[in-house]
DNA sequence: GCCAACGTTGGC
DNA sequence: GCCAACGTTGGC
């Protein structure tokens, strides 16, 4: 199994959105490798959910659970998208700033490649997100 | 195929 | 609001 992180600006679609909806297409990724990345996504993957521009921080877990399909927003019929599920908000989001003095996070795909919309994570980098968030 | 101009993303 | 990074477009 593997694990991403995805970003959303949250005054257009935050992860208390997805909670509510339960299960939404993860739509609109216009960026080359941002959709490679999701077309390597498998059901049971789990990402982070990231908010960019306001709060700037992970917020949430959540699951792929269907795999690269048509992007319901596209006509031209090149685009896809993944649906994904709410899973486990974090107790205190890890911000930016906090990913970026750690250590263990230096290799972090995200903190290289800062426009990048979706990209992998490792799973130690998952972990330690995750356990920073309980801290 | 190269590269300048321009647009978009995202952090600050 | 500014700017860096980077993707896309279009002239040549």
């Amino acid at each position: 199994m593997n694990y991403w992180l995805m970003k959303s600006e949250p005054d257009v679609f935050s992860y208390d959105d997805l909670v509510a909806k339960g299960k939404a297409e993860w739509d609109g990724v216009r960026n080359h490798t941002a959709q490679i990345n999701m077309k390597a996504m498998r059901r049971g993957d789990l990402a982070l959910f990231y908010h960019s521009n306001i709060g700037v921080e992970a917020v949430g877990i959540m699951e792929i659970v269907e795999e690269a399909a048509p992007d319901s927003t596209d006509e031209s019929g090149k685009w896809i998208a993944v649906h994904v599920h709410a899973r486990e908000k974090l107790a205190k989001p890890v911000t930016l700033k906090t990913m970026k003095a750690d250590p263990a996070l230096v290799g972090m795909v995200m903190l290289r490649q800062s426009r990048l919309s979706v990209s992998p994570v490792s799973k130690a980098e998952f972990d330690h997100i995750v356990a920073l968030s309980k801290a």
